[in-house]
DNA sequence: GCCAACGTTGGC
DNA sequence: GCCAACGTTGGC
């Protein structure tokens, strides 16, 4: 059992796009960076917990909890000409990336970066660190825990 | 829109 | 294998 933060821009899917598709799940399409291909590749569970992450808006921040629900495949968007995730190095027979499933469970209380930037018990966490620009990275326990409750208050 | 940080590409 | 150039991410 692991958990994750996953970055979406809610323009492309929110958190509540995700609660709202057939069975709340959607396809983590458009993954273009090998160490969160691996992650996902490699890593990720069914069942493992997800903190549904906006990014790019003028508030990004924590919207929601969810969880891993497929083991990786190919990502389509990768073979189709018309994506913008289209990338024409990529064979069928030798897919280049991978995407989960994943299950929107609930919306939190949003938790701002701000918010996360302003608790001490959470400074280290790796999508504070300056310059990371992962868009999966991997969370403690320790830290869902915090993060949890802090959905919860 | 700006820009820091980082990843990828490709020439050598 | 090095590294300069370029592209992208994402906060501000």
């Amino acid at each position: 059992m692991h958990y994750w933060l996953m970055k979406s821009e809610p323009e492309d899917v929110s958190i509540d796009d995700a609660l709202a598709a057939p069975n709340h799940t959607v396809a983590w399409t458009g993954v273009r960076n090998y160490q969160a291909r691996n992650f996902m590749r490699d890593a990720m569970q069914v069942g493992d917990g997800v903190l549904f992450y906006h990014s790019g808006g003028s508030n990004p921040g924590i919207a929601g909890v969810a969880e891993v629900a497929s083991t990786a495949y190919p990502d389509p968007t990768q073979f189709d000409p018309s994506s913008k995730y289209y990338d024409p190095k990529s064979r069928p027979e030798e897919p280049r990336w991978m995407l989960v499933d994943v299950k929107a469970l609930r919306r939190t209380r949003y938790l701002s970066l701000g918010e996360l930037r302003d608790h001490p018990d959470l400074a280290d966490m790796l999508l504070l660190k300056r310059g990371n620009r992962l868009s999966i990275t991997p969370v403690t326990s320790a830290h869902w825990r915090i993060l949890c409750k802090l959905a919860a208050s």
